[in-house]
DNA sequence: AGCAGTTAGTTTGTACCTCGCACAAACTTA
DNA sequence: TAAGTTTGTGCGAGGTACAAACTAACTGCT
């Protein structure tokens, strides 16, 4: 039998991804699943059941996994020889009679995990341990325009004074940083604040220094990661994280992963557009959302309103205004929030994933702003039957999300749930 | 007695309601991966590699999976044995020496896809062999705001008359429908111009009636399986179909699979805001993408302009009006097309997937309508470096890219490529 | 106290999958 | 005709999950 050959329809031009290259170094895009992979996954899988669930017994855990009981005392026998998960006491068992259950969870003397927050101008460091405690936090100031040597030694100082308080070697280094990251190269592209970080690759730079796994990604998709490991994202398959500030910006977890475009693009949700020729935004384009929805908007909007300190007014200070009688401030403040919410119905009106988690200055109006945001989400998207819109703001301090998630990063990938 | 004839790999025989089943077997979250199950993604692989790359042989399908030759004749053996693939004639290899090699690729006498287009008033049946060819196509119309028994009886009329003509049982039914579709319950939601298809729950009909598996997703879904199986689309791991014409809506692959939020949500675009505050749309809000970019906007603009027979204005009239010297009409189509590039330059922002196929009323405008609407996008997002954003049309007839889609959900939701 | 019943965790054997090695088959080149 | 090369196929090794059977530990009933 002959076979005609196949049309070819490479209409468009076919850029080749870089991350096409990197899933296979083969040429082809097709990836089968060995083996011993397979175990890595299987590994990984239960690490994010005891995450995601807090400490459980082997059954418990084969019963959510719907494995045999067996597997999962394979999985995490040589875990517990490791030292990376313990066993706890001897639980009395909810059930009448039967053995009682030896909950497992993560060792606190377990190696931790490095954490960096990178912000135009200051640095953060911090230890995180695997049940997701912070420990031995610095921080410094860095030059925004200065030299990059500069930065790399206050980076390099920070970052050891923090490590060297570990009693083990950490299993790696998390950085999240503002700007637009790279995340498969580990460089930062540009940091609108802080031209010094230009083009940094700062994962090559850290790895050499610290003979440690470095992971890179940008601040939405590491207070998404924070969210997802040890904050209202736990245990959710899909939720979407959204930052509003002086800049909007955004990150996805679908199906059970972390959302990451080519080269960690994706989620920079601060340009896109909710007014065709509206106001004109730093990026040269106009009536992006970032226009109507961060802090420059509602700092002119309180300007324009001849609100007093126009200058230091936030999301928190109007709610606060709003509570205690200001109708100027509840006027602005349902405004701004509405504003916030046309970005979060685009994103649900495109990917639905009914569950968003803010940050930044809205999530300083805690659950007041939440709840108008909720309102007018729900007035302007178009319902599905039986479809649920959740939003929440994350009550921990913001750097320490970002801060938890830059460590969840490398536990991520550490943990290799690639697929 | 056990019932273990059928061959693990089978494409046929599987309730389509499996997903659910899976997810649901467990309360938890957490899903291992079996043994078995990784043979059936693999397997599941191989074939994907067979339609994306046409004929090959186990070699050089081993090559481009990186693993053993002898994984690839283990996992194609029991296949051709089932006679769904077949073995070519040994063509010459391109290098020199060595034993020809044998490729394979999907027997033409295989069982085909039931397919089936379902859009306000009118259904459209073929079979679709596994090698895309389409055959046995049939029509009818049906009254949409008539009775569901009368729909049903028309459906089940022209559905049997196609799938009669089948030498074999296929291997199941793929339904693209218009509207609001729950994939997850395969029940029609909502179908604004059919009142008749409210609620229906089609794939219980189906499969009560014809005793197959069936699949149902809606139409933006169905072009992007359609375009990924056999059109622009093939081969690619990131791309988005955008359909435009009298409504807007769109669907993702991500990653190497196809995007379905919760029972099959996700792509609704056309009600996305593009302009806070701006006309308003039948769906009672204001300003979503579809008041801009729809075929009405189009009309609309073309009376107000004083176009002759305004309300059958088309892009590709426009296009054609144009490049005959019209300077109104091609101001127009510019309009048309920037208006149409704000939705994909928000989807670029927010997921930067950089490869779009155009489907429906744009498509017919051809490759200007795809440069122009990729001009407009290039100069309204942010760009990385080295972001390259391409922007096809797929050039076949729009019902057969639809009803090819159509097959495919039943082939993808088949091949498990769940993982 | 003693026994049945229940649940947790382990041991043992089995089935399945991929891989590396060796080998036959088939073709090209010198 | 011999050497070299590539394809495709047995066969055993190594790794993984599963099922059955077992021990351990606790409850409740007699």
């Amino acid at each position: 039998m002959k076979f005609e050959s196949q049309p070819s329809y490479s209409l468009g031009q076919r850029t080749p991804a870089s991350r096409e290259v990197a899933a296979g170094e083969n040429g082809g895009n097709v990836t089968l699943v060995s083996q011993s992979a397979l175990g890595a996954i299987n590994r990984g899988r239960v690490l994010q059941a005891l995450y995601d669930n807090g400490p459980k017994s082997r059954a418990d855990l084969a019963r959510l996994a719907g494995v045999n009981r067996t597997t999962i005392t394979g999985i995490v026998q040589p875990m517990i020889e490791d030292q990376l998960l313990v066993e706890g006491d001897a639980s009395p068992s909810d059930v009448k009679g039967g053995k009682p259950a030896r909950p497992l969870y993560f060792n606190p003397d377990a190696p931790m995990l490095g954490a960096v927050l990178l912000l135009p101008g200051t640095i953060q460091t911090c230890l995180v341990a695997l049940t997701g405690e912070i420990k031995a936090v610095a921080k410094a100031e860095f030059d925004t325009h200065g030299d990059t040597e500069a930065f790399i030694a206050v980076m390099t100082e920070t970052l050891t004074a923090t490590l060297s308080q570990a009693q083990q070697a950490p299993f790696g280094i998390g950085v999240a940083s503002a700007g637009m990251i790279d995340s498969d190269n580990g460089t930062i592209l540009t940091v609108n604040l802080a031209p010094v970080l230009t083009g940094l690759p700062l994962v090559a730079i850290l790895q050499e220094r610290f003979s440690l796994p470095v992971v890179i990604d940008h601040h939405p998709r590491a207070l998404l990661v924070g969210d997802r490991w040890f904050g209202p994202g736990r245990g959710q398959q899909n939720f979407a994280a959204v930052y509003t500030g002086e800049v909007l910006g955004g990150a996805f977890f679908i199906d059970g992963k972390v959302y990451r475009g080519l080269a960690g693009s994706g989620g920079e949700l601060g340009h896109s557009v909710v007014q065709i020729d509206g106001a004109l935004c730093n990026c040269g384009k106009h009536g992006c959302w970032e226009t109507v929805a961060a802090l420059p908007w509602l700092r002119k909007e309180a300007a324009r309103l001849s609100f007093p300190h126009p200058k230091s007014v936030t999301c928190a200070r109007l709610v606060k205004e709003a509570d205690e009688g200001s109708k100027a401030a509840e006027e602005l403040l349902d405004r701004y929030t509405r504003n916030v919410a046309f970005g979060i119905v685009n994103l649900q009106q495109t990917l639905s994933l009914n569950s968003y988690v803010l940050h930044g200055d809205v999530a300083g109006g805690g659950l007041k702003a939440a709840e108008l945001i909720r309102q007018h989400v729900e007035q302007l998207v178009v319902k599905r039957p039986g479809q649920e819109i959740s939003i929440t703001v994350n009550g921990i301090g913001e750097g320490h999300t970002a801060l938890r998630g830059a460590a969840g990063l490398v536990l991520s990938s550490h943990l290799k749930l690639v697929i």
